[in-house]
DNA sequence: CAAAGTTGAATCGTATCCAATTGACGCGGA
DNA sequence: TCCGCGTCAATTGGATACGATTCAACTTTG
């Protein structure tokens, strides 16, 4: 996994420079993880065994290997006989993947802060900057995946490889979530709040850091649309009546951290 | 391990009541789990994809699909060409995964604690009775199902599948770092901690079964061998020295939760 | 016209076959 | 005695072939 390479280059390309033997099946793992992040598959997007395999011009066994990793980091779904697509999470695992978050995520400061070196402020600040530009240039995808390369390179400081995978796979599961849910189209993630996120990390303060990052966390599930369209059946009625009010008190089961 | 001897201990996971048959390889992926968890295959198992192909009289395919599947998991390593292994967790790794539980455990239990129904307190009972049964036995491989189960049943009831997931998965590498490192051979828990862990929750004072629980996964943490065995250099000498003080200071890093 | 039964294409799941890599064994030389 | 080198058996990695399953469109009939 970590997919960090993904130069977003054309699948098909191929022959081209043969500079690393990665093994196919990665690069495969990766172009559809790195697709799935950046929102090019939509959720609901059939990923053929066949289809797949005769665009990178190999064997449906590769593909099938690519297709089951990415389904036990549940970027796809596999449904027995009827073929993969990339899954539609349900409102229930989408706050439970922000929950996960809210533990994992201030845990992992709570190594990090303490033992900040200059490097790794620089990395931090690099990646503000990527950031930056990336919503200076209104470029989507680009912010996704600066969003996400943050929450990522942050999450290695910590030195925990465990929790950093743990980590890893809901940041990917985010980008899903978000995708399927979403209510604005422009900013997922607000402008400034990651440089102000470093600038409370770099001051040192355990505490401060993973309150700032649990209302981080707090703020971009709230800004998505998530309530139960499960119940598909038959409110046409409340789909057609323009004033429905869609602004049900979240009341999300709030696992934030020990206190 | 004689093949379809081991239908006991089914990991409980699925109730669905299909009919399904239940493919072969999820079989085998149990089988094996359940192998590795009751310390039946110790660290350093070659698991060879034709042997187990003939001995659950299938192909190498479904094999190696539930090789795969468990490999994503950690519990066995698929070394390119060499074929596969259950792996021997380094002392790193060791400490990470112990570290992620104090985060994840005691995060759960801030939402499983305040909501425990009465069907839950039943659950936790017998658990703990299984668990007590198991230790009066003297039987380790109950005891090691037993202890995993508990806390495997705990986390359940936090309701967010998401962690639980990941708790699961920390919980059979747990069991691998047990069989690696474990410096007595007989009470990998002591005997009643459960049971008080249980008392604490039922009092309902989320801060104090937290507290609980990370004391234990110290514990547990600390009745293993946990010295850096990697460095297998050339301190040929220090090895050869049979006064070589192996009381190293632990110093681990206490990933505890926010405060 | 509607509903039920039938048929067909597409896709997955498993088995078998062949090539590629690895580690071991044995031989010869320093 | 130890080290380097070449051949060889064993095992994995990948491709192809075939049976099984599912879904959807079509036809037929009441």
């Amino acid at each position: 996994m970590t997919a960090q390479a993904t130069t977003t280059g054309a699948p098909a390309d191929e022959t081209a420079a043969e500079d690393r033997p990665a093994s196919v099946d990665i690069r495969i793992e990766q172009d559809i993880a790195a697709a799935i992040f950046e929102q090019r598959m939509p959720p609901g997007t059939r990923l053929s065994e066949a289809r797949l395999g005769q665009l990178y011009e190999v064997s449906r066994t590769v593909v099938r290997k690519a297709l089951f990793r990415l389904a036990s980091d549940r970027l796809v779904e596999i449904r027995p006989n009827r073929g993969a697509i990339v899954p539609r999470p349900d409102v229930t695992e989408a706050r439970n993947v922000f929950a996960a978050r809210r533990v994992i995520e201030p845990a992992l400061l709570a190594d990090s802060v303490p033992h900040l070196a200059a490097a790794d402020r620089r990395t931090l600040d690099a990646l503000v900057v990527a950031d930056r530009r990336a919503h200076e240039a209104r470029d989507r995808q680009a912010m996704i995946r600066a969003s996400g390369d943050f929450h990522r390179g942050l999450a290695r400081m910590a030195g925990n490889d465990v929790l950093f995978e743990f980590l890893e796979q809901l940041i990917g599961r985010t980008s899903l979530i978000i995708a399927t849910y979403q209510t604005y189209v422009l900013p997922h993630c607000a402008e400034h709040v990651h440089e102000a996120l470093v600038e409370t990390i770099a001051s040192g303060d355990v505490a401060a850091a993973q309150q700032a990052m649990i209302r981080h966390l707090l703020d971009c599930e709230a800004q998505l649309h998530l309530q139960d369209d499960d119940t598909e059946t038959d409110d046409l009625a409340g789909m057609l009546d323009a004033h429905a009010t869609d602004t049900a008190a979240p009341a999300f089961t709030d696992t934030r951290n020990a206190r």
